[in-house]
DNA sequence: TCTTTTGTGATTAACTGAGTGATAGTAGCG
DNA sequence: CGCTACTATCACTCAGTTAATCACAAAAGA
């Protein structure tokens, strides 16, 4: 009996989301039993009977849990959609006056500089996929994407894909015939290719432990490459903007390798 | 010079949206100053330098901050509205995976009881906004409300009693006139009407730290009393089930008093 | 009245994060 | 080259927080 895998995932996400352990394990406890008094819960929980008050608190405090303040207390939680709701309107209020004062005070001293050959690094997929989508949305001749797994086209890329100008080239390649078709069905107005991307192999460029992930070129001069960590299944991206830059170096080679079906190799 | 209010404050959101004060810091020194080594971010922050290239890593791994692996390392923060919208995918995912993992367990043991009186209490804004949506949602003939506080008249609830059915009366009291008259411009379909509460002085139920937030009555069945304290501005709330709820008693008592047009007292 | 349960507060132990110093590797410069 | 200054990483201390246990008073039930 007792902590089904489940349990123990939801647990873990509410601590991400904040919470102490025993507001998580109270909160889901409660989550399982409609209403309990503070034995009850410490029964189920294993968070000792006399912290279960104080965590019940934290909780009633951030709107996910009722007291019902008789003798015995009893304790139930927030229907999830309603604590979820709950949670949303907390985040979207701090983002907003996170927003808010930076805004105000993004304005800042510092004379610029003009590096050439700048590299940068990301992390994440899901920053990764915003600046995949910010690179897109500001593109204004070319682009000209791979895409190396089928979890990384999303429904937001999608989106984004169909909602590029028609005057610009949009060329989606894809690693298998499966995934070209899926782009294919999802974005009509891409040409598309298929794309072993072998050059990877044989190349110090890229291990065992790593699989591609995306590949792209916007405009001939900024250039976003990814790949997917197999162990953590982490998101790594290099990221690079300027015609003279090295990554663009790359990209070319990719283009003279028959990669991407080049109109106009310089 | 240094850490102005807004600055400061900043990173105190950053904090509470789960940052540790050193990532909270650097993070806010890099959208400063679009780039930066480890010596001019430890000079703007006040983080000591051996101590950014940590904080920095966190943030990368985050999908905040991108980095430069050259030597000396540039970092710089990724656009604003970028970092935010990462955020938000972050949370979505993580809120969601708590409604899988909660909603495959939350079948859980546990006999029925029944009890007649309770009355449970619930704080915080966005809770208690939430659950009063959730109420005018399910109400199917009577809905009186009474809003204490202008701020209380939130977009969110001007729409929610938008979408009320026809067929249900809906009456919605204020504190003053100007706030009648908002009330009465924003939900036409309205019947509205002051009421100063009165009734509320000279009763031992509020004290003078207190003020009135809102009173809802659905159904004549379910009720939701809140107030304001003064001090911190935290809204708190009762909330009861059922007609022989005592605290459906005290919404009688409004009704004989005349606070509320009541067309059928009992 | 007595016993059990319930709620609160105090106390300790384990841990995490803030702050500091030591050290190995890298640039620049004479 | 070889020096110095700087950069990056690691190891460590100290402090504040959180987990965990205990002691005790108030309340409930017998």
């Amino acid at each position: 009996m007792d902590t089904p895998e489940n349990v123990e995932d939801a647990i873990e996400i509410l601590q991400q989301l904040g919470l102490k352990e025993y507001e998580a394990r109270c909160f889901v406890g409660l989550a399982r039993v409609n209403t309990g008094t503070a034995k009850k819960l410490s029964e189920i929980t294993e968070v000792p009977r006399t912290r279960v008050y104080d965590a019940i608190r934290v909780l009633e405090a951030q709107g996910l849990v009722e007291i019902q303040h008789s003798s015995p207390q009893q304790f139930r939680a927030v229907p999830l959609d309603e604590a979820a709701e709950t949670l949303r309107d907390q985040y979207e209020e701090r983002v907003e006056r996170l927003h808010n004062a930076l805004d105000t005070v993004e304005i800042v001293d510092e004379e610029e500089e003009s590096p050439v050959q700048q590299i940068w690094a990301i992390s994440g997929r899901d920053a990764i996929e915003n600046r995949t989508g910010e690179l897109i949305d500001k593109a204004t001749d070319e682009i000209v994407l791979v895409v190396g797994d089928e979890s990384l086209l999303t429904e937001g890329l999608v989106d984004t894909l169909n909602a590029v100008d028609d005057d610009i080239d949009l060329i989606v390649g894809a690693l298998s015939e499966s995934l070209q078709d899926q782009v294919e069905a999802a974005v009509p107005g891409a040409t598309t290719f298929v794309s072993g991307l072998e050059w990877l192999r044989g190349e110090e460029l890229v291990d065992d432990e790593t699989a591609i992930g995306r590949l792209l070129l916007v405009n001939r001069s900024t250039i976003l490459v990814s790949s997917i960590l197999s162990d953590s299944k982490e998101e790594q991206a290099i990221f690079g903007e300027g015609f003279g830059n090295g990554l663009v170096v790359i990209s070319r080679r990719l283009m003279a390798q028959g990669l991407v079906p080049a109109r106009d190799p310089q």
